[in-house]
DNA sequence: AATATTTACGACCGGTCGGTCTTTTTGTAG
DNA sequence: CTACAAAAAGACCGACCGGTCGTAAATATT
């Protein structure tokens, strides 16, 4: 770890910079986001930035690294430390809309909103395809599922129900988006009782 | 109908203004949107566009209108054709989906678009309210469902399918999206038979 | 104390934005 | 042909955008 005061001011602006355009960019878009708006939220200056970023785009991939981070630790991670199977995609599933009701981003989901905002642009979002491989792995690697039952299918199911719940963050909405996935993954179960009970 | 050629002209270009905007609203958002793309794209000057509308957001919201114009006749109006209940269900769930495949919006969705880009602005939209009313009535309206059938849940259900499926716009997504919820509408239809088959 | 390095700032640039104003073109009517 | 009205064009404005450059301040090294 480096001790040289300079180059912890520098990391400490730097991530505070990244989590302040994370923030806006869930709001305006990550295109929208504007460098003047980001600088001002935290009271430096517009060219500062310019000495951690040479671009825009080089702040905008950075701000995507960072949510991506996030994403890891807030959903990815915890739904891993359950076992594989019917658990873990209700984990899964429940850890993403408990990341979305703690309203840690205002603008909701930051992968759901820059998917539409570059859905038709050249260059577009190559990480949901991740994303989607995780949750089929998921879904494939249950070994507590009917035979028959499509991976690629629940897991087209299971983001489905959590990007509509992120689009109108509502208590009913988030209701409904586990009630049907229980309902759904109790059918699907062999053994159905493995499942945590709704609240 | 009015035969002064003068005004004719000005509706012709005011449809033409509108349809290209649309199209570019779906591809850059609607507030990315630049008077100066739209205008370059039909080959007219942008000024030219103030005698039609008297700021950018009127043209928005005249976008918005049409769009739901294109919506209602599309998707709505064919699904109240079909008598209600399963049938109606599935037609609006079809229908939505043969629209998204059909292409005619180069960036999927306008209304998906467009909740996304303002889900943490001021003054959100208020339009999905009522789509979801629509399909909340679908399913209330639906006698031929098992008891004890929630209607927004279903009505939860057959949004989220229809949004992540214009999402990521794959013949994988569009099948899945029409499997899942013709699978459900058979376990909850007194008569599943009434159902169309899927191809 | 002097020097080198890293961060941060202020002034400034070309370009695009939404919007205004004046003028020209296009079509109708007397 | 003239008078008039609607549509469209063109020049132009202030504001904001991403980005550059020279410089000052803070910190480390010698």
């Amino acid at each position: 770890m480096t001790q040289d005061g300079r180059l912890l001011r520098g990391e400490r602006t730097r991530t505070a910079v990244l989590d302040q355009a994370l923030l806006l960019a869930t709001v305006s878009g990550l295109d929208g986001l504007s460098l003047s708006q980001v600088a001002d939220a935290l009271g430096v200056s517009k060219s500062g930035l310019f000495a951690h970023w040479r671009s825009k785009e080089a702040l905008q991939l950075a701000v995507i690294d960072r949510a991506r981070e996030q994403w890891t630790e807030r959903v990815i991670r915890p739904a891993l430390a359950e076992p594989a199977g019917v658990r873990r995609l209700w984990a899964v599933h429940d850890h993403r809309l408990a990341f979305y009701e703690s309203g840690t981003l205002p603008g909701g989901c930051f992968f759901a909103n820059a998917h539409f905002e570059f859905n038709a642009r050249p260059g577009a979002m190559c990480i949901r395809d991740s994303w989607m491989a995780f949750l089929t792995r998921a879904a494939a690697d249950a070994g507590d599922l009917r035979d028959g039952t499509d991976p690629a299918q629940l897991a087209f199911l299971i983001e489905s129900l959590g990007v509509c719940a992120v689009m109108r963050p509502s208590e009913p909405a988030y209701r409904h988006a586990r009630q049907v996935l229980h309902d759904h993954l109790r059918t699907l179960a062999t053994d159905p009782d493995i499942l945590p009970e709704l609240p």
